[in-house]
DNA sequence: TCACTTAGTTACCTTGAGGGAACCTATGAC
DNA sequence: GTCATAGGTTCCCTCAAGGTAACTAAGTGA
């Protein structure tokens, strides 16, 4: 999602909204937010967050979580220790984004299997072309 | 987004919910339902779609709106006439989808301001370390 | 002296999303 | 004959997201 251009004509809160979800509606972004959310405590170390969402790089760990205390959606506990040890929390911003975020979630569950039914005929009507997605 | 990890230690409900954000919370996605919704009966037409959501290239129109499509959130009403003319449709589930999506519209709306100080709060503590994100 | 620890940073490289422009279809108007 | 029309499709090319691997700090234990 990039910049939108001078002349849009849309709602003025397109550009926040836009501007948020560039943010925050990634992959890591969002299992982030949960794995914080569900852990004891709220509050998990930088190791145990590469653990607990497994499949993401280094890199992209430490430049989702800067991303996302930039928003004041969660903060970093620095302690000095050798080795070096870090808490990451989410705070009040971030545990009241679940509210909402959970809404969405409750939606797509409840309308998962409508949804993958149309694809599924609209695929089959469409005889295969390939749309680039893949199942999980 | 890509696919998960076949390892991954996540609720099941995980590869629906990112799944489903992959297609529909990106850019153009949520400016094509949002258009649809606010339009006069519901319907658009392809080239209105095209004014009504500047910078949009007709390449990604058209396979965003295939996606929607696919994923039962619109339909295209096609009539066979010479030029061409075809309406774009919210479904139920389209309109539906409208409901979890506005909660997250009136948070962010609600928090924005909120959002926005984090971020230069963050910026001016880290000094202008380019985080690759402009304004718009 | 060496390995090992955590939480990163940096450099390098690949892949795919998406922009731009040309092309396509059939018909009616000029 | 050729222009315009609506709704696309196709090709090419770029740029940026993100993966991998190597490097870092400073202390501890063998």
């Amino acid at each position: 999602m990039t910049n939108l251009p001078a002349h849009h004509s849309n709602d003025v809160d397109d550009c926040a909204f836009r501007s948020f979800l560039d943010r925050v509606a990634d992959k890591w972004s969002l299992l982030l937010i949960v794995t914080l959310e569900n852990a004891p405590k709220q509050r998990r170390r930088f190791s145990e967050l590469k653990k607990s969402v497994p499949g993401i790089s280094q890199r992209m760990l430490t430049t989702t979580l800067r991303n996302l205390e930039r928003d004041g959606l969660l903060v970093r506990h620095f302690f000095p220790e050798i080795p070096p040890r870090v808490e990451y929390e989410l705070t009040t911003l971030g545990k009241n984004l679940m509210c909402p975020i959970g809404e969405l979630v409750q939606w797509i569950r409840q309308n998962w299997t409508t949804i993958t039914n149309a694809r599924n005929e609209f695929d089959k009507n469409n005889m295969a072309k390939s749309t680039g997605v893949k199942e999980c």
